[in-house]
DNA sequence: GTCAGCCCATACTCTTCCGTATGGTTGCCC
DNA sequence: GGGCAACCATACGGAAGAGTATGGGCTGAC
């Protein structure tokens, strides 16, 4: 299970440390993100990192900062292209339920939030997907002031099964049961 | 501000230092519960925890244990004595919106997942509550697989708000505006 | 082929925090 | 008022993890 990611040993690159920063997050939180550990699953010493990181707080803010940066031009940009705005928010939510992999980062950093240095990461990501949410429903037919209120509820129902779900292993819902959780929401949350 | 709760200087209980556990536990997360500080915070030493609790571990289960027992026929006992079923749900919304004090311990313990320690005391919990609101909305009208997923949902925005609002500081909504927010809530999930 | 710069190993120090050992003090009970 | 628990202080040992110092090896440019 800890073997490095890489079995070809070859050099390391700033990058190569921020990915599997990344990768450790997802897999067991903020906290465990210690140097020596990542070392040894890289299959290199501490000596490696501290020539790529001035410390253990640089490295954070770097992985933080690279995901943030990807992260964005993720979905939103997928779901742009559909012309229909009310396809749009189903549409999002089915795809959303079906690829949960790329949110076990956020659903990490969403534990993390006592950690000074990703609070502002995580404010600008959920702002931001936010206002997305809002002009969604806007678009979708709702006046402003609903739509605000809407996409409010609506994400915070993402966050929350996220943990639920995630970390917590609320009765292990399974698929049939959770396609039609998703038709739930959809048919709750989104005008006709 | 890091006062000793009780400046009357008396002899501790283990009740003194479970209950210091779960301030200290709302105010700063499961992962600063650490003997030596809550100490200094009693105005004791590590001597006097030592004689109480064989470990660390045995104060977190037991402050845990204590939070559960508490903390369950606090509001699902008060709602339960509501006539009609269709104003119990309204009724709840309201009220935990208004006091949400009391589930600073639970958005803290919602960050703490990872401790295997806390996950099997959320789960009851959650399950519990979960339980309860599928019923509710049962009486209130709804057939019975929908009235399970309406209470997935509902319980999923309440910690996702949780998530948002205490830890993570969202555009610090204010008074009349989160009414509204509620008010907004209430109109989409619960049915007329 | 050799030299400079990049990459890494080894071996430390320092801090933090859990847990133990041991002895002292306080309160209560008779 | 003596004695026994209950409660606490002090001083230690040990593990874990961050960061530093220093030297060695690899690689490409020339």
């Amino acid at each position: 299970m800890n073997v490095a990611i890489k079995p070809e040993r070859t050099r390391l690159s700033a990058e190569d440390w921020e990915l599997a920063a990344l990768h450790l997050i997802a897999e067991q939180g903020v906290g465990a993100l210690a140097v020596e550990a990542l070392a040894r699953q890289l299959g290199v010493t501490k000596g490696s990192f501290y020539w790529h990181f001035r410390t253990r707080e640089a490295l954070l803010n770097a992985a933080l900062e690279r995901w943030e940066q990807y992260g964005e031009r993720e979905v939103i940009n997928q779901i742009e292209q559909i012309a229909d705005p009310r396809k749009r928010l189903p549409e999002l939510f089915r795809r959303v339920a079906h690829e949960l992999q790329p949110h076990r980062v956020y659903a990490a950093l969403l534990k993390a939030l006592d950690h000074p240095q990703v609070v502002p990461v995580m404010a600008r990501v959920s702002q931001r997907r936010m206002e997305f949410l809002t002009t969604a429903y806007s678009e979708a037919g709702l006046p402003s002031p609903e739509a605000l209120n809407r996409a409010r509820l609506t994400y915070a129902a993402y966050v929350g099964f996220l943990q639920l779900n995630f970390t917590l292993g609320l009765p292990r819902i399974n698929h049939e049961e959770f396609d039609a959780y998703v038709e739930h929401m959809i048919a709750t949350l989104i005008p006709a």
